[in-house]
DNA sequence: GTATGATTGAAACGAACGTTCGAATTCTGG
DNA sequence: CCAGAATTCGAACGTTCGTTTCAATCATAC
């Protein structure tokens, strides 16, 4: 039973977290939508901004997790092209992606929603990893790209970033089209297609 | 003296709401930042609310009106090409940027911050304006660009608008590069060789 | 200089916040 | 079945929130 509690205040938790940010929702808030009694949140987590790394744990490190994987599978058959380090990148995204609509439409949007808003703690959670994930794909592109400089890689990857943090946004403003349709292939192909073009344009 | 204090709260309002959100900030700390009574606020805007879309207008608006004026003076002179519809697109934002970082550097973050913690607002605020622009830029590139789709255009420029957004929230991460340095002309010619790169890649 | 309206000040409003407490309840192993 | 631990519950804690009130102060025009 206290594992089911703790699940259902996750659920309910992330959702709002998504909607109104982690500073606009209220523990009030979380616990009744969860049918939980309020004090259950400081019993199974010890405070609200616990909940909040738990939470973000959960949907992080699988994706750099993954990242690793596909990096390291990539590499033991020979130096993997612009492509290949792309796909290693963003597919795992797009799998993160996926799990999170597929548990609520919505949710997505908790990624983009703590990338600004708790970037801080968004830099505590991924910690160790972030520094490993940095290293190698940074080595896996200049070996891709030797016609670009270390600085030039990094600015262009950090604009990659900018592209997945909008996607997970999902911005659905008035006539303007989703950033993402529902298939992860096609999904890939397409971001592979304006992401490869941007990484592999000359310099100047 | 009654525009000082108003110019007062503005001023500590902004650099609170970019470092810390709307929902993260109090009047109170507003207030005390500016040196005012805190009843100030709610005498000059009315409530928190109308504060920031004052300061939304202030920083939103002029942007989208350059960028007509832009697109207005490119077109005079014939059917623009990608890079000139970009340039026209982008260069209202590292203009925003750089009048926002020289009054205080943490300032671009406000606009990265309002574009996931109050698109509602924002959408507001843009109004009318957002259909003219959405409009206008769409007609332009889908005159420089006749080998695409109208939805990839779409679902391509939005992802430009990623990587714009990303350069306001110009995360530092450690080891990270500035998504943008200080010059406004180096900046749109790195911007320029990426985004042309991105929207004139071919389909699949 | 004094009446008038605009602005500021100190204080308080009710509501909502995250958190804590101790008693009640439920689960669990012997 | 029962002791002991784990969990849930209602209620309250002190604090802070956005907003309001009303008297004091300021600027301005006659």
């Amino acid at each position: 039973m206290a594992q089911e509690t703790k699940e259902l205040i996750v659920r309910a938790a992330e959702v709002l977290f998504a909607r109104d940010g982690y500073s606009g929702t209220s523990l009030r808030q979380i616990t009744e939508a969860a049918d939980v009694n309020i004090a259950a949140v400081n019993y199974h987590f010890g405070s609200k901004e616990n909940l909040l790394i738990e939470i973000l744990d959960r949907v992080i490190v699988p994706i750099n997790d993954e990242r690793l994987e596909l990096l390291d599978a990539a590499e033991t058959e020979g130096t993997p092209d612009v492509s290949e380090v792309l796909t290693a990148f963003l597919l795992p995204d797009l799998h993160a992606l996926d799990r999170l609509r597929s548990r609520d439409p919505s949710l997505p949007r908790f990624v983009s929603r703590m990338y600004s808003e708790s970037s801080e703690l968004m830099g505590r959670v991924m910690g160790r990893q972030f520094a490993e994930i940095q290293g190698r794909f940074y080595s896996a592109f200049a070996a891709a790209l030797p016609e670009l400089n270390a600085d030039e890689i990094a600015w262009r990857l950090n604009c990659v970033v900018g592209i997945v943090i909008y996607m997970f946004a999902g911005v659905e403003a008035p006539g303007m089209p989703s950033v993402v349709g529902p298939g992860v292939d096609e999904n890939l192909d397409r971001l592979l297609a304006i992401t490869v073009a941007l990484m592999t344009a000359p310099a100047d």
